[in-house]
RNA sequence: GGGCUAUUAGCUCAGUUGGUUAGAGCGCGCCUCUGAUAAGGGCGAGGUCUCUGGUUCGAGUCCAGAAUGGCCCA
């Protein structure tokens, strides 16, 4: 026996119980434990950080993630799905600033960063809990108990490691990087306060001439709105593919020649007269040399010639960009390129330093006019203007923000370029272009990572520098720390401060050593996770070298630039290899009306609204299903309430049926009658096995919709079309063979679901899984997750099948069309169902499914309309396709060749399957079958319906007898439909008592028996009904009737 | 400003190597079926496939440009 399954489904109470019994028998470490030595599925959790609630979109990826694990695990495989928390950053320091009321660093300082970091370290897990309840509620398995956390000294300390390997391969360096800095406040600002900050302001906008060494008279002309930058000049940008110009201006002793974009001739020179004198390529001035505009710092390095960059336009200035890498992000990265020297010409108080000679300790701003002037003087000054445009101020003092680059510290990853890219070549995408696109290009245009991070709350940067003599070196342990120092520091944190507080002496000049102030950017925490995760190369070694690198990691994509990028960074440094197999990169999840979710606009659905409403499942379902995982989607609650109707009931109701009549007849997977398949059987276990095969090729290849969307096809069919379809079945009373397929194919169906759907529903497949398989096979593994994948029998496949059954249900549907063009009620058994089928292939699914028609059409006889019926209108429709690939130009004249045929006689040879000729020009040409659709219309008086190369038409003519039956079938509906009011159970007898109009009374004795069959009848009694029973009266096609039943 | 991506019915999405009448589900209206179902079936309303050019006998599909949304980076 089956447990009994209620129709009426209380999806929070079954999952709740289900999540119950997993933690009771402890399932999923037991579905880990049970693969030990079966091989190694590796996958990778991106660490989320607990310091804010988890939302819609961390549900996204957790469902993603869950489903792979659970499939392979299913086949086989070991996964060891280790946890892990994202706790170190800035986010986490802007949240504690605000709690303490700071604006700035030097309030931290003045607080104390050991108690900051304090405060911290207590934050990350505010709302641990959260995270907990909710990633236990969705079915994510995921062991959090064993969870790595980037915080802790073990994981900080295998970070020193890869960056001292990183160190050991001469790839860490100290550079500049360029940020927007407020010379008042002495400190950087982040992006978000630049953005509070904009305001219109006028500056300057000058043109200057840049003489070249090697043309007389020439000079290059460059526009710059920042004088004050002009003596940190190194190189003069030019666009490769835009064209310049050399042009001459003036007369006589005042003749010279400028160079200059051309598209900007007019713009910048007016109405004054010049000739061009050549123009050419931007790529052609790469290398040339200029005079310098001013020689106050000594250059080691060659510098003042033209380099070659995109980010030149024609918009503004003349296409010729001075570059001074101290000051501007596009110049610092110019100079990185070119290896230009960096000229820090200003103070951090954004006061020019000393050997700006002139204008030494002068804010620089007010310097720019006395530039400007000292330019015109020389001659170099081409034209004087002013600029207006948006500029960024400080939002705290409305002081003109810098762009100024700041020491730091970075990681040659440019230097790796050639194999970023080639160990990509490695990574199966989804979606694909992500790889070549948007990763490919990342990688292609790789710039140095900059590690370097001035603030208090993360991994500190390992290197030490000695206050004498500048001497750096990196530490790659804690043991390596102890030795150089001498001490026991196995209590060390290795946070800041107290890791700053460890002094070493200088091995060059026993000068004292102390660590530089930078802490690390907290992406290389989670990027360095499958190595920390282990705290390798100090523990764990095997288990590290068996868990990289990993099967699948995915995440949204916005971490494409992030975590995806820095763990292949990272794996490429160090290890030279790729840190992933498959990733899927997943879209954003958007409010229902397309707008991104945040909580200024208030637009955030919280998950538990969801889920409590329709519980885990659904949502999961939903997620699997609605678009392609790559795209950004639309949620609605709404949307996760239609999967619960059309997937979860559909599937709910087909497994409550079976139970319920299952139960009913003590049928079970042992018993002894042998079954006798139908072609409907057939069909349905040849779709079921096509579905097996699909899905497990969609697991295969990481295809999420693929793996899912034919499941609810495959649930749709199965109940409204093979249940439909079958229900007598189960009804009737005799155990025959027949009834015995009916319950092993709709048994084999829903167990088979069981399994498909256990990765992505792991609540219902759990479920279905220990009623429908544990309650009969009490050896078989406890939990669906703890089972084996299933396998498909090719056997099994009948494709033929398939399209006969699409051709069959077709049919059925143009049946009902045409019942309903003439207002003729199914209940109403008609006489005859005629058909036209497009091709002789399917003409035998008529007569091979001839039960299943009439039945379904409740007609009495159903035929098929040969070439020769006179009920039938043929016409051609020439298929563009066929004919257009084959006549290519032609095809307009052929498609008219063949409409002006007759069309009834040409479509009676094709349906025979013979060959159309036509003549075209002189040249005859053979039609197929295959090229050429056959329409059929019917011709008036007929009660049809057509599409295409199909129709249905019926004889509508009505016996008495016909009458009688329709009459009869209102009858037993009616009586249905009172026992259901009536509370009965679906096997309850019943009495049966009626009066009724004359007609209908003769109708209902002369089919009693059916009466008494249908509706579970003992007796029939005509007349007086007994007091106090359940009665109804209605009124039908002119007839009366008062119905009354007994339950027996 | 740059890169990537998307835009098809009121909503959510399909749409094969280009094939002439662009589909499904939900929602809406009418009808119908039902002792598994919160369901099923039929009909109908609802589309300048974001726009502009181009290639082609033929473009939702290919090419170029633009607009708008999204993500990432400046």
């Amino acid at each position: 026996m089956f447990k009994p399954v209620s129709s009426r489904l209380n999806i929070t109470l079954l999952e709740s119980e289900i999540l119950r019994f997993w933690k009771k028998y402890d399932i999923f470490h037991q579905s880990m434990d049970s693969k030990e030595g079966g091989p190694e599925y590796v996958f990778y959790e991106g660490p989320p950080s607990a310091n804010g609630k988890p939302g819609v979109h961390h549900v996204l990826a957790r469902v993603f993630k869950d489903m792979f694990p659970r499939y392979k695990s299913m086949n086989g495989y070991h996964v060891s799905r280790r946890g892990g928390w994202d706790t170190h950053g800035l986010p986490v320091e802007i949240e504690m600033e605000k709690r303490l009321g700071f604006s700035n660093k030097q309030d931290i300082e003045d607080y104390g960063i050991a108690k900051f970091n304090e405060h911290c370290r207590d934050s990350v897990f505010t709302y641990i809990q959260d995270w907990e309840k909710l990633t236990d509620r969705i079915g994510y398995w995921v062991d959090l108990d064993e969870a790595y956390i980037t915080y802790e000294n073990s994981y900080i300390e295998s970070v020193w490691w890869l960056l001292k390997s990183i160190w050991d391969k001469g790839l860490l360096y100290q550079g500049f990087k360029v940020v927007p800095y407020c010379p008042r406040c002495g400190t950087p600002l982040s992006d978000h306060e630049v953005a509070q900050g904009y305001a219109q302001a006028t500056d300057p906008s000058i043109f200057v001439r840049m003489p070249l060494v090697e043309e007389e008279n020439t000079s290059l002309l460059v526009w710059t709105t920042t004088p004050w930058t002009l003596p940190g000049n190194v190189a003069v940008a030019a666009h490769p593919d835009i064209e310049y110009v050399k042009v001459a201006l003036g007369e006589g002793a005042n003749k010279e020649y400028l160079i200059m974009a051309k598209p900007l001739l007019e713009k910048v020179l007016g109405d004054q007269s010049y000739a061009v004198v050549k123009t050419f390529k931007g790529k052609q001035l790469k290398g040339k040399h200029y005079r310098p505009l001013f020689t106050f710092m000594p250059i080691e390095k060659d510098a003042h010639f033209i380099v070659l960059a995109d980010f030149v336009t024609t918009e503004d200035g003349t296409g010729l960009v001075h570059l001074a890498p101290a000051f501007g992000a596009d110049d610092m990265q110019m100079s990185l390129e070119y290896d230009l020297p960096i000229l820090m010409t200003v103070n951090e108080s954004g006061r020019f330093i000393n050997d700006i000679r002139p204008w030494a300790g002068m804010w620089v701003k007010d310097a720019d006019p006395l530039i400007i002037d000292d330019l015109a003087q020389r001659g170099l000054m081409f034209k004087v203007g002013s600029y207006e445009h948006t500029y960024p101020f400080c939002w705290r003092c409305d002081t003109p923000l810098l762009y100024y680059a700041r020491s730091t510290w970075y990681i040659r990853t440019s230097a790796l370029k050639d194999r970023l890219v080639a160990l990509n070549e490695n990574i199966n995408w989804y979606p694909e272009y992500i790889k070549h696109g948007r990763f490919g290009n990342w990688l292609e245009n790789n710039i140095d990572w900059a590690l370097g991070r001035e603030r208090y709350w993360g991994t500190p940067l390992p290197v030490w520098e000695c206050e004498t003599c500048h001497h750096q070196l990196c530490v790659g342990s804690v043991a390596e720390l102890e030795e150089l120092t001498g001490r026991n520091l196995s209590d060390l944190d290795l946070h800041r401060p107290y890791v700053d507080n460890v002094h070493l002496v200088c091995p060059e000049c026993n000068g004292r050593m102390s660590r530089v102030q930078e802490l690390i950017d907290v992406w290389f925490d989670s990027g360095s996770m499958p190595v920390a995760q282990w705290h390798y190369p100090f523990e764990n070694i095997d288990t590290f070298k068996e868990q990289f690198p990993a099967d699948f990691i995915c995440e949204a994509v916005d971490q494409t630039r992030g975590w995806f990028y820095t763990l292949h960074a990272i794996s490429t440094l160090v290890f030279d290899s790729h840190c992933f197999k498959n990733v899927i990169s997943l879209g954003m999840i958007l409010d229902k009306d397309g707008q991104k979710m945040s909580k200024s606009r208030g637009n955030v659905v919280d998950p538990w609204d969801v889920i409590d409403k329709h519980g885990a499942d659904a949502l999961r379902w939903y997620l699997y299903t609605a678009g392609p995982p790559g795209q950004e989607r639309r949620f609605s609650e709404d949307l996760v309430g239609e999967v619960m109707r059309t997937f979860t009931l559909t599937l709910w109701n087909t497994y409550s049926f079976f139970a319920t009549y299952a139960n009913l007849d003590e049928w079970s997977p042992s018993q002894d009658v042998k079954p006798e398949y139908s072609d409907l059987d057939r069909w349905l276990l040849s779709s079921l096995h096509a579905l097996i095969r699909d899905v497990t090729e969609a697991y295969e290849t990481y295809n999420v919709t693929a793996a899912t969307r034919p499941i609810e096809k495959f649930v749709d069919q199965l109940s409204n079309w093979y249940l439909r379809r079958s229900r007598r079945r189960y009804w009737k009373t005799e155990s025959d063979s027949d009834k015995a397929a009916a319950y092993a194919t709709l048994y084999e169906a829903l167990q088979t679901l069981a399994y498909l759907l256990a990765p992505t529903m792991p609540f219902m497949a759990e479920e279905m899984y220990r009623n429908l398989v544990l309650e009969v096979e009490p050896e078989a593994p406890a939990s669906v997750h703890l089972a084996e994948w299933p396998k498909y029998d090719p056997s099994m496949i009948d494709e033929k099948l398939n399209r006969d059954m699409v051709t069959v249900m077709k049919l059925a549907s143009l049946g009902h069309a045409a019942r309903n063009s003439e207002n003729l009620k199914v209940r109403q058994p008609l006489a005859e169902a005629a058909f036209v089928v497009g091709n002789a292939d399917e003409q035998s699914v008529v007569a091979d499914f001839a039960d299943l028609l009439m039945d379904e059409l409740n007609v009495k006889e159903v035929s098929l309309l040969g070439s020769a019926s006179e009920a039938v209108e043929f016409s051609l429709n020439p298929l563009p396709k066929q004919l257009g690939q084959r006549f290519k130009a032609m095809f307009p004249r052929v498609r008219q060749t063949l409409l002006v045929l007759p069309a009834d006689q040409s479509a009676r040879k094709l349906l025979d399957g013979k060959r159309l000729t036509i003549t075209l020009e002189g040249e005859e040409f053979e039609i197929t079958p295959d090229e050429v659709e056959v329409r059929a219309e019917a011709k008036e008086g007929y009660a049809v319906a057509s599409e295409g190369a199909y129709l249905a038409a019926l004889v509508t003519d009505l016996t008495p007898e016909l009458v009688d039956e329709g009459l009869v079938r209102e009858f037993v509906r009616r009586v249905q439909s009172l026992r259901k009011d009536a509370d009965l159970d679906i096997a309850d007898r019943i009495h049966l008592y009626y009066s009724a109009s004359e007609r209908l009374t003769k109708a209902i004795s002369s089919f009693q028996d059916y009466i008494m069959e249908e509706t579970l009848a003992k007796t029939v009694t005509s007349g007086e009904t007994p007091e106090n029973l359940p009665m109804l009266r209605d009124e039908f096609d002119d007839e009366f009737v008062r119905i009354s039943i007994e339950k027996i």
